[in-house]
RNA sequence: AGGACCGUAGCUCAGGGGGAGAGCGCUUGCUUGACACGCAAGAGGUCAGGAGUUCAAAUCUCCUCGGUCCUACCA
């Protein structure tokens, strides 16, 4: 009749077959129907990426979230997917092309992107099947890629809507030049980092003077090449004989114009600047309000090009050395001093960033923003914890124009076509291009489809994610399809803070313009995963554990659990592997409470006796009331306290109490009620473990009673919340406290466990013990009776619970002075904490001001304490006898 | 430089004006007929420091010190 249960759990084997259940069951799937839904996009990961704690932690919260709702009866949907990754993508699969000899250069963009979709056809689902493996209950038949067939085109459609709403706009700005990868890069893909290096000053001789000089410092001296002014302050005294003069740049004497503004800092260097408007934003920013020449030196591979005039195709970075080293022979540098300066890298290849003046496409973000900003700051839009909304209103009221296009291949191409005349029309095809061209244009008669030249550029990859959680249901092209009407707005977002800007952000806006409706209704912000430490777990520095082997030692329900344990929303999550062991062995826990359940045999015609009656009472009440706090913790999206609340009803009221109280003598049967309580209890507690350890719960679940085909915990309905009896959890708790004061004496008096003791307890005040549990006391202290007492004992061990004196006659010669020294220190906190609260009783003030409710508590504490004192002094007299 | 958040037990964190909490760790004792990935009992805190508001402050306000993160970037 029951199946047999291994001694020990095996989570390898268990997790593969639950897994393979659920799946070939079609659990996960959900389409449109009448019940309410609830929907999570994932936030794709890269095609490139392998499985990282990052998403462990991420992906566990979204599944626990997905699982809930799912058993709450909600049409529970969690859609997976992956992004493309242009710039990341694209640098893995050149370097692959390299190590096969073949250089990038060599091949056609066409013969690229096919190697490119090999490479990603291989490669790119190493992350999804990874999350099989943590147990993501994502519907895999609805898995997205940001380059599939109708997700590429609703890219192009966002792009030509917003081109012909005159959001997009074409512009020669300064960027953030990749010259490693050759491409663009947006603010947000910039690191900063503080480097050692040097400030050059070098002295540049004033025009039309025979040894007249200006001082300027600067960490860059090869851009000197690119000189088009010096400027100073025009309040600087020390130059005011300069204003209106020329100076002449050394090696190149290039003349050019002193200009004065108050951008200038007088403190730094020498309160003189050499600007350089086609490499320094700020120069930049001069040269257009002083109308000044632009001189770009530089190649797009970071190499000087003819302009510079002097070193002419070498790199900047040897460039920089030899014109140090020419100044310093022409007599040009004047001092050399170490500095410590903020430099930009990418975050892709690390290559320090070239500022430079580039054609690029932009998106005009003001419009979109505000709506954005709105629905965050009014709450429809929940952000957790809330105090991501001040960088997000920070970030929205100061946004800039955005830079979409990227230098490469691999992406969405932009579809904007150039005609002979070198206009531009953006248009879906190049047929309908060549369309609007000829009727735009009739002059260009002659004007043929392959005189359209399309952008060589890709947008950005965040320019597709944005889109995300419409474009996975088709609603850019298909606005009206059930799915989007269904799903959209998705219920819970979880995210890390890291990516706010570049992906809640713009998701929320695209949302708003879209689909003029926000994209999801709630953002769980993550904390970063960071080693012991304190430092953010990176594959640089190589300091992250592998999660699949991490799943291999703890089981995945062991390391859910472990990056559940301690990761408050948005707070930093310091991983010690310590919690996956944790989790471990709290499904050892249950899975030998499994065992002990599963090995009693009942018998229909015993009684049930009187504590396991009580004592599945209480467990009923304790029960609810956790389920209350777990309800609590969910509704704050705080998982990590709902799951501890799980792990201590499991572990310490069910196993420790519950099972122990109702526990029959070895080899004896159990009743049937107390059977039948328990079998429920187990199987609550573990639907409500289920969504934060999904596989053993289902294993014992499966185990605990006769389970149809086609049934799983994963489908059982989550547990109604019943009223609580918080008289029934008092008296418990009484009985608690008794019971360990019991154990403690036995303890600290080396009386043996298997000794039977008798109990008597003073029933002069208003007693707190309750009849029901005194048997609950006698099966688990083993007294042989419980009765007021009437006379005075002589040698007995003492304690108190409440205002209640209990008894126990000592059966041998205790320690005395152990004793009474215990008692002694209790009564002296006793007294202490009486006089604490009679000063405050006794205070005017409090008797006026606080509210009854305080005051009569006070009150009690008061009796309370003078209650205890009066019984340890009495015991004491007695013992010092 | 500007802003946000945070300093509570050895560690990680809850709490948020009226009796200091949890998990892990630690100590002690246990072959307790489910579990040593365990059972039981314990120890451990001037709630960062200072001032103020209040009858009452870990909690509210201000200052100091320390930490984390975000934004901007000075040649």
């Amino acid at each position: 009749m029951t199946k047999e249960i291994p001694s020990r759990y095996n989570p390898e084997d268990t997790e593969d077959k639950w897994y393979s259940y659920w799946e070939s069951h079609g659990f996960f799937h959900s389409k449109p129907d009448t019940r309410e839904p609830y929907c999570i996009v994932i936030p794709p990961p890269n095609v490139t990426g392998v499985l990282h704690m990052g998403h462990m932690l991420n992906n566990t919260i979204q599944d626990v979230l997905v699982r809930r709702a799912r058993m709450q009866g909600k049409n529970a949907l969690w859609v997976p997917g992956t992004d493309h990754a242009s710039i990341a993508t694209e640098a893995k699969v050149v370097a692959s092309l390299r190590e096969k000899g073949i250089e990038k250069s060599s091949l056609t963009r066409d013969e690229f992107l096919r190697y490119a979709w090999e490479w990603k056809e291989k490669h790119g689902g190493i992350i999804l099947q990874q999350l099989r493996k943590l147990g993501a209950s994502c519907d895999w038949s609805r898995t997205k890629f940001t380059m599939d067939p109708d997700m590429y085109e609703s890219v192009i459609d966002v792009f030509i809507d917003l081109y012909h709403k005159g959001l997009i706009y074409k512009g020669i700005r300064m960027i953030n030049w990749d010259p490693e990868a050759l491409t663009a890069l947006s603010d947000e893909e910039v690191v900063y980092k503080d480097v050692q290096s040097t400030l050059y000053y070098v002295r540049y001789k004033v025009y039309g003077t025979e040894d007249e000089w200006i001082t300027i410092a600067t960490t860059r001296p090869e851009t000197i090449l690119g000189d088009t002014a010096i400027c100073v302050h025009p309040e600087d005294e020390r130059y005011q004989h300069l204003h209106g003069r020329k100076a002449i740049i050394p090696l190149i004497d290039r003349v050019v114009p002193i200009i004065t503004d108050e951008y200038i800092d007088r403190e730094f260097g020498t309160g003189c600047l050499k600007v350089t408007p086609a490499h320094d934003i700020n120069d930049y920013n001069l040269g257009l309000k002083h109308k000044l020449d632009v001189v770009d030196i530089f190649n797009d591979n970071g190499t000087l090009n003819e302009k510079a005039i002097l070193f002419v195709g070498e790199d900047r970075f040897e460039v920089r050395k030899k014109i140090t080293e020419k100044l310093r022979q022409k007599g040009f540098l004047v001092k050399e001093e170490p500095y410590v300066n903020r430099i930009g890298f990418s975050e892709r290849t690390d290559a320090v960033i070239e500022p430079r003046l580039s054609q690029q496409w932009f998106l005009n973000m003001k419009p979109l923003a505000k709506p954005a900003l709105d629905v965050v700051m009014n709450d429809t839009i929940h952000f957790f914890p809330p105090k991501f909304k001040n960088t997000y209103k920070y970030w929205m009221e100061n946004v800039k124009d955005w830079c979409i296009s990227r230098q490469l291949w691999w992406g969405h191409r932009i579809p904007a076509y150039y005609l002979p005349n070198r206009e531009v029309i953006v248009a879906k095809t190049p047929e309908e291009a060549y369309q609007i061209a000829l009727k735009q244009y009739p002059e260009l008669k002659d004007l043929r489809l392959e005189d359209l030249q399309q952008d060589e550029d890709v947008l950005d990859t965040w320019f597709s994610s944005w889109l995300w959680p419409i474009s996975v249901f088709d609603g850019i092209r298909h606005p009206h399809n059930p799915d989007i009407e269904y799903y959209y707005p998705t219920s819970d977002l979880v995210t890390a803070p890291e990516i706010l800007f570049f992906w809640v952000a713009r998701m929320i806006m695209a949302g708003l313009e879209y689909r003029r409706e926000i994209p999801f209704r709630n953002v769980y912000f993550t904390g970063i995963v960071r080693d012991k430490l304190g430092r953010k777990m990176s594959k640089q520095l190589g300091n992250s554990p592998d999660p699949i082997e991490l799943i291999k030692k703890y089981s995945a329900d062991g390391v859910r659990m472990g990056m559940l344990l301690t990761s408050p929303a948005g707070n930093d999550l310091p991983f010690d592997e310590a919690l996956c062991e944790q989790g471990r062995n709290f499904a050892n826990k249950i899975w030998n409470a499994l065992r002990l359940v599963k090995g009693w045999e009942m018998d229909e015609k015993i009684p049930q006796p009187n504590y396991s009656a009580t004592a599945c009472k209480w467990f009923e009440n304790r029960l609810n009331k956790s389920l209350q706090i777990v309800e609590d913790h969910f509704g704050k999206y705080r998982i990590s306290d709902a799951l501890m609340e799980v792990y201590r009803l499991m572990w310490d009221d069910f196993c420790s109490w519950l099972l122990e109280i109702v526990k029959p003598p070895f080899q004896q049967p159990i009743d049937k009620s107390t059977y039948q309580s328990v079998i429920n209890f187990f199987d609550t507690l573990l639907r409500i473990l289920h969504p934060f350890m999904p596989f053993i719960t289902e294993e014992i679940w499966q185990h605990l009673r006769t389970r149809a085909e086609n049934e799983s915990i994963m489908l059982a309905p989550w547990p109604k919340i019943h009223e609580v009896d918080e008289t029934m959890l008092n008296d418990f708790e009484f009985t608690r406290e008794v019971i360990v004061n019991i154990r403690s004496l036995r303890q600290n008096h080396n009386i043996s466990p298997k000794k039977i003791l008798e109990l008597y307890y003073n029933d002069s005040g208003q007693s707190h013990l309750s009849p029901n549990f005194e048997s609950i006391i006698a099966k688990l202290t083993k007294v042989s009776k419980i009765e007021p007492f009437t006379a005075n004992i002589e040698n007995a061990l003492t304690f108190i619970v409440k205002s209640t004196e209990f008894y126990i006659p000592a059966p041998q010669n205790f320690d005395l002075e152990n004793e009474r020294k215990k008692l002694q220190e209790e009564l002296e906190y006793n007294e202490r904490f009486l006089s604490s609260v009679e000063t405050k009783l006794n205070n005017e003030g409090f008797r006026k001001n606080a509210s009854p409710k305080v005051i009569e508590n006070e009150l009690r504490k008061k009796a309370d304490a003078e209650a205890r004192i009066q019984l340890l002094r009495e015991k004491l007299d007695i013992l010092k006898e």
